[in-house]
DNA sequence: CTCGACTATGACCGACCAGTCATGTGACCG
DNA sequence: CGGTCACATGACTGGTCGGTCATAGTCGAG
C-alpha cells in the first residue's frame, strides 16, 4: 500500500443528509466543491461560488457538513485516497529497483494528475497550504504520509545498497518529496497545459506518454547519477 | 551580478509623500508592512493590520502607495533587491566550479533567510503566490530572475565540461529552483526553526554555520554524483 | 387526514475587507 | 493676519465572507 489514511478517514465526515441525496445531487455537489478548492486555496474559497454553480441554497451546505473545514477536510481525504489507490493500483508488486519505482510512483501520480486534473489540483493545493489555521491537520497528515512513503522506498534502496549509504536520509527524502510535487509545474509548462483550464473545462486529457517518459528520464538520471560530466575523475569509483 | 531588477523597479512607486516621511516613521511603516506580508499570502495581508501596529489612520496607506498592490510590489521588489544583492556581495569572483558557485549561493542566500527573516519569508510567499490574478506580475517576475540566473550557471558549466552534456537543461533548472527555494523548509525542520516566530519577534537569529554547511555538502553531493551506490559498476567511468 | 421526521430555503447576522473623502491640522510664506 | 500646501484622520461605502435560523415544503406511516 502506498500510503494510510485510516486516521483521517474516521473523523469529520459529512452528515448522514449528505449521503441520502440523490446519487445525481451528490455528485453535482461534489464535482463543484472539488472544483472550487481546486481553483482558490482554503480561504479564498467561497461556499457562496459553490452553491451558486449547483444552483441550491446556501444553508443546503449546512445541511451535508459542519462547516466549510469538514467539507474540505472531506474533499482532500477523497482527493487523496483515490489518488493514492490509483498509483497503488498501478504499480506492479514486483518492481526492486529503487528508481524504477520511484519512477513509476511520479509516473502514476503524473497520469493521474493530467486525467483527473480536479482532484489533482486541489491536492497540489493543500500541498501548498500555509501550515497556520484549519487548513494544518489535512495538510500536514497529507505532507507525512507522502514523506513516510518515500522514506521507505529510500531506506529499503539503502538496504538493498542502490543507494548510497553515506546519504542524509532525511535530505534525500525531503528533496524527492520537492522534486515529485512540483513535477506537476514542470510538467504544465513543458506541454503548455494549463491545470487551471482543465479544471474549468471539467476535463482530464490523456497525456504525451512519450513525452512524459522522456521527463521522468531526466529526472531518474538527475538522481541515479547526478549532474557531473565524466572528466576530472571525480571520487566516483 | 546575480540578478537584474530593473525592469520592475521603474514602475510602482511609492509617492512623493512616503519618502517625505520622517525616517524613523517611515521605517516604522515598513517593518509593519514586510511583517503583514511575511506571516500572510498577498490576500490574507490586511492593511487594517498594518496600520494598527504603526499606530496611523487606514488613510493614511493611501498617502504612500496607491493601492495595496503597489504596496506589495515595492516591498517584493525591496525585499529582492536586498537579498539578490547580499548574495551577490557575498560572492567571491573567482569560483569557477559550477557546484561551488552553486553551493555558495545558496548558502548565502540561507544565511540571508536566518538573519532577515522578514525579507526572506516575504519572497518565500510571494514564490508561492497563486500566478492569478494581482500578484502575477511580481511573482513570475521574481521566479523568472531566479530561473534566469541558475540557467546561466547551469550553461556555463555545461560549456566547462563540468556537467555532463546530455542534460535537459529546462529540467535541471527547474529541479535546482525548486531544491533551491524550498530548501528554506528543510532548515526549519532540521535546525527547529520557526520562520514565522523569528518575524513575529522580529529578530533574525545566527545559523550554526557548521550544520548548514552539513546540508549543503549533502545537497551538493546528491547533485554531483546523484543516489546510487558503486556496487553494479554503472555506466559511470 | 394528521402527525412527525427529514430536508430545503434564503433573509439575515456579524466580521472583515480595500478603498474613499470631507474635514481638520499645522507649517511656511507673503 | 490670510492663504496655500502637505499631510493626517477615521467615519463611511459597498462588497464578500462563513454561518444561523425561522419557515416551509415533502413524504411516508398511522
Amino acid at each position: 500500500m502506498v500510503q494510510d489514511w485510516s486516521v483521517t478517514r474516521a473523523e469529520a465526515m459529512p452528515t448522514p443528509t449528505f449521503f441520502n441525496l440523490p446519487r445525481e445531487k451528490r455528485e453535482r455537489f461534489l464535482d463543484a466543491a472539488l472544483d472550487e478548492f481546486a481553483l482558490h486555496d482554503y480561504r479564498s474559497a467561497s461556499l457562496g461560488r459553490i452553491v451558486a454553480t449547483v444552483g441550491i441554497a446556501k444553508g443546503s451546505v449546512y445541511q451535508y457538513f459542519a462547516g466549510k473545514q469538514e467539507l474540505y477536510l472531506y474533499l482532500v481525504t477523497l482527493a487523496a485516497e483515490t489518488k493514492f489507490s490509483f498509483i497503488d493500483a498501478s504499480l506492479p508488486g514486483d518492481v526492486a529497483d529503487f528508481f524504477e519505482r520511484f519512477r513509476l510512483s511520479v509516473y502514476h501520480g503524473a497520469r493521474f494528475d493530467f486525467s483527473r486534473p480536479r482532484l489533482g489540483s486541489l491536492l497540489y493545493n493543500a500541498t501548498y497550504e500555509p501550515s497556520g489555521a484549519a487548513t494544518l491537520e489535512v495538510a500536514a497528515q497529507l505532507r507525512a504520509a507522502s514523506l513516510q512513503y518515500l522514506r521507505t522506498l529510500v531506506e529499503a534502496g539503502i538496504r538493498n545498497a542502490e543507494l548510497r549509504d553515506d546519504l542524509d536520509v532525511d535530505y534525500v527524502v525531503f528533496a524527492l518529496y520537492q522534486l515529485t510535487v512540483s513535477l506537476r509545474d514542470f510538467l504544465g509548462e513543458r506541454f503548455g497545459f494549463s491545470f487551471k483550464d482543465a479544471v474549468r473545462e471539467g476535463s482530464g486529457s490523456p497525456i504525451d506518454d512519450a513525452a512524459l517518459h522522456a521527463v521522468l528520464d531526466q529526472m531518474a538520471d538527475l538522481l541515479r547519477q547526478g549532474l557531473a560530466g565524466p572528466e576530472p575523475g571525480r571520487d566516483v569509483t
